[in-house]
DNA sequence: ATGAAAGCGCTAACAG
DNA sequence: CTGTTAGCGCTTTCAT
C-alpha cells in the first residue's frame, strides 16, 4: 500500500510548473514550451513517475482496456479456438495500447462494466445475461463467433454453415456416397452451424446424412474415437468412404484410429478436419481440413469494439466470415 | 461516453440515505440498519447501479485486480505451458474475485502498474528491466518458472534439473548406455536446467552424454523432427537406444518420425517426453512423461502474489515444485 | 447507526 | 502557452 507515493504535484513543484502542464506533457499536449517539456520530462524521469492510471480515467472517463469474457466450462483452454482468440485480441490490444481485463464467467460474477470501455464475449454460452446486462447498460460490445440476430448487438462470426456446405461439397466431387460426420458440440453455433450446412449440401444432392452417419461429439478427442468405433461397427459395405470431422483434433483422432483397426487414409478412407490447427501439421499424412480466420476474427473483434468505444462506429456491425478449404492429403475417391 | 449515468448519490437520493450509507451497503459493512440496508438493495436494483471501479480503486487505493506479463514472442500461445499457466492464474483469479489484467509484452510498453495491484510474470525473457522496475516500485511481483535468485523478488519454479535427473535414472534403469537428448529452448531455464540436469546424472552414472547425442530444439515439433534425422543418421550401432525429448509435444514427434523410418516404439527405441500434456495423451503408443504441475503452479502465484498485496506476507517466497514420473508405454529395455 | 466533509490523483474548462 | 478551479465517483475519518 505504500506504493505511488510521489503524484502529479510532486513533479509540478520540481519542474517549477503547474499540475496541468505537466498532465499536458503526460498526454502529449503540443501546446507546451519546449524548455518546460523539458524540465517536466526531466522530473518525471527523475521521480520514476507513472500516472495514476485510476484517476486518469476517473477524472477523463476514458478507459484505454477492454474487457475479454470467456465462458468457463472445462477445457476450453485446450481448444485451439479459446487460445487463437487470446492471441488475436491479445495481439490487437497490444496495437491499440489497450490492456486486456480477462474474465473467467461461469454467468455468475460478471465482469464490472465500469472496470473497461468495452467488452468482447468469446461466445454467450452461459452468459447471455451478462450480455443483456451490458447492452442494457449501453457498455459497447461485441460478441465473437455467435451470431446473436435476436440480441442488438455487434457480432463477428466464422460462416460455419458455409464452412459445412463447402466440406460435403468437397467429397461429393471426390464421389463419396457414403459420407458420415463427427460433430462438434451442438450446443455451440459452430457445432451446429457445421453440420447443418453439411447435412442441407448432402441432402441437397440428394446423398442424405442418415443417422448412422452421424455421431454427435463434443470436440474431445476421446468423441471422436467413440464416433470411429461406432462407425466402424457398420458392414463393411455399409461404412462410410469418408468423413467430416468437426475440428482438426477430432480428425487427428480419427485417423489415428482408423489406422490403428487397420485402415489406411486416405484410400480406404477420406478424412477432413475443420480449424486448420498448425498443432495438427505433422502427422501422419497431412490433414485436408477447413482455415477459419480465428485469429483475423479476433483481431478485428478488437478493432470494431475500439471503433464502437471511441464512436467512430455508430452503429452495430454484423460480419461473417468466409472459411477456407485446406487442402492436403487426407481425402481421396473412394475405392472402386 | 454517455454511459454510467447514475451515480451513488441517484442511490442514496432514492434510498433516502446519504451515499456514506449506501457506500456501506456496497462494502457489507455490518453497521447497517436492515432497513435501510434494504431501502439501499432496493435503489440498487432499481437503477441496476454499478459502482464505479475506478473511483473506488482511487478512494480506496485498493485495487483489485492482478497484471500478468507474458513474453511477447511468436508461439508461446501455443505452448501447453502458457495455456496451462493462463488456465491456473485465471482460475485462480476467479476465486479470489480479482481481475486478470493481460498484457503482452516484448520489453517495451511494460505494464503500468498503477493498473494492478501486484503483477505475475510469466518468465523473464525480454522483461527483466521491467521487472526491476516493478521491485523499484515496490510493486508486489512473483516470477514464474525462473529462479531469479539475482533479483529480489518471489518465485516459484518447477525443479526441472531434478526433472532432467529423473528421466535420466529411469532410462538407465531399464539398461540403457546410448541416450540421447532434443532439449527445448536453451535460452528458457526449463531447456537449460532440464538438459542440465540429465546430463549430470547421466555422467555420474558413467554413462555420459557426447555431443552427437545432443540435439539443440526448441521447443518446436519440427526441431523434434531435425533431431531424429540427425540421430538416424549415426551408424545403426551408434545409434541411440532411448531419447529425452524436453516437451511432449517433441517427444510424440520422435515417435512419429521414428515410426516413419521404420523403427518401433518402445521397442527398438525409448522415448520420454515432459509436461504431461493431454493432448498428447492419445497418440500409437501412451508416452512416458514427467508430469510438472503447471496449473498448480499457476494458482500458487496468484495465491501468493495475493498474500504478497495484502501484507499477509512480508518476505520474498521461493518454491520450488518437483516433477512427477508419468510411467506410460514409451519406454523399455533396449534390444538385446 | 448515520451523515458531513475532506480527499484519492488526475483532467478539463476557463481565464489570463 | 500556462495556471486556477472544479469536479470525476467513491471511501474514509470524525462527529453526532
Amino acid at each position: 500500500m505504500t506504493k505511488q507515493k510521489i503524484s502529479i504535484e510532486d513533479v509540478a513543484r520540481r519542474a517549477n510548473v503547474s499540475i496541468t502542464t505537466v498532465s499536458r506533457v503526460l498526454n502529449n499536449f503540443p501546446t507546451v514550451t519546449p524548455k518546460n517539456r523539458s524540465r517536466v520530462e526531466e522530473a518525471i524521469a527523475f521521480f520514476k513517475f507513472k500516472p495514476n492510471v485510476n484517476a486518469q480515467r476517473l477524472a477523463s472517463g476514458v478507459n484505454n482496456s477492454i474487457g475479454l469474457v470467456m465462458p468457463g466450462y472445462p477445457g476450453i483452454f485446450h481448444s485451439f479456438y479459446a487460445i487463437e482468440l487470446i492471441r488475436g485480441i491479445g495481439h490487437a490490444c497490444e496495437g491499440l495500447r489497450q490492456d486486456l481485463v480477462f474474465h473467467i464467467s461461469d454467468g455468475n460474477n460478471p465482469l464490472n462494466s465500469t472496470t473497461v470501455s468495452g467488452i468482447i464475449f468469446a461466445d454467450v454460452i452461459e452468459n447471455r445475461k451478462q450480455v443483456e446486462a451490458a447492452i442494457a447498460n449501453e457498455t459497447p460490445c461485441v460478441i465473437i463467433n455467435n451470431e446473436s440476430k435476436d440480441l442488438d448487438v455487434s457480432y463477428i462470426a466464422i460462416d460455419n454453415r458455409l464452412g459445412g456446405e463447402m466440406v460435403a461439397d468437397y467429397l461429393i466431387s471426390f464421389g463419396h456416397q457414403r459420407i458420415a460426420t463427427i460433430t462438434g458440440n451442438l450446443n455451440t453455433q459452430s457445432g451446429a452451424f457445421r453440420m447443418e450446412g453439411f447435412k442441407k449440401f448432402l441432402e441437397k444432392k440428394n446423398i442424405g446424412l442418415p443417422k448412422e452417419y452421424i455421431y454427435i461429439g463434443d470436440y474431445s478427442r476421446r468423441s471422436a474415437r467413440v464416433g470411429v468405433e461406432q462407425f466402424l461397427k457398420l458392414e463393411p459395405g455399409k461404412r462410410p468412404t469418408a468423413i467430416f470431422a468437426a475440428s482438426d483434433d477430432m480428425a487427428l483422432e480419427v485417423i489415428a484410429s482408423m489406422m490403428e483397426a487397420g485402415l489406411k487414409v486416405p484410400e480406404d478412407i477420406s478424412v477432413i478436419g475443420f480449424d486448420d490447427n498448425p498443432a495438427c501439421l505433422y502427422g501422419p499424412v497431412g490433414l485436408t481440413t477447413m482455415r477459419q480466420p480465428l485469429f483475423k476474427m479476433a483481431e478485428d473483434s478488437v478493432r470494431l469494439l475500439h471503433s464502437l468505444v471511441t464512436g467512430k462506429q455508430k452503429k452495430k456491425i454484423h460480419t461473417i466470415l468466409p472459411p477456407e478449404l485446406v487442402v492436403r492429403e487426407s481425402c481421396n475417391a473412394p475405392r472402386n
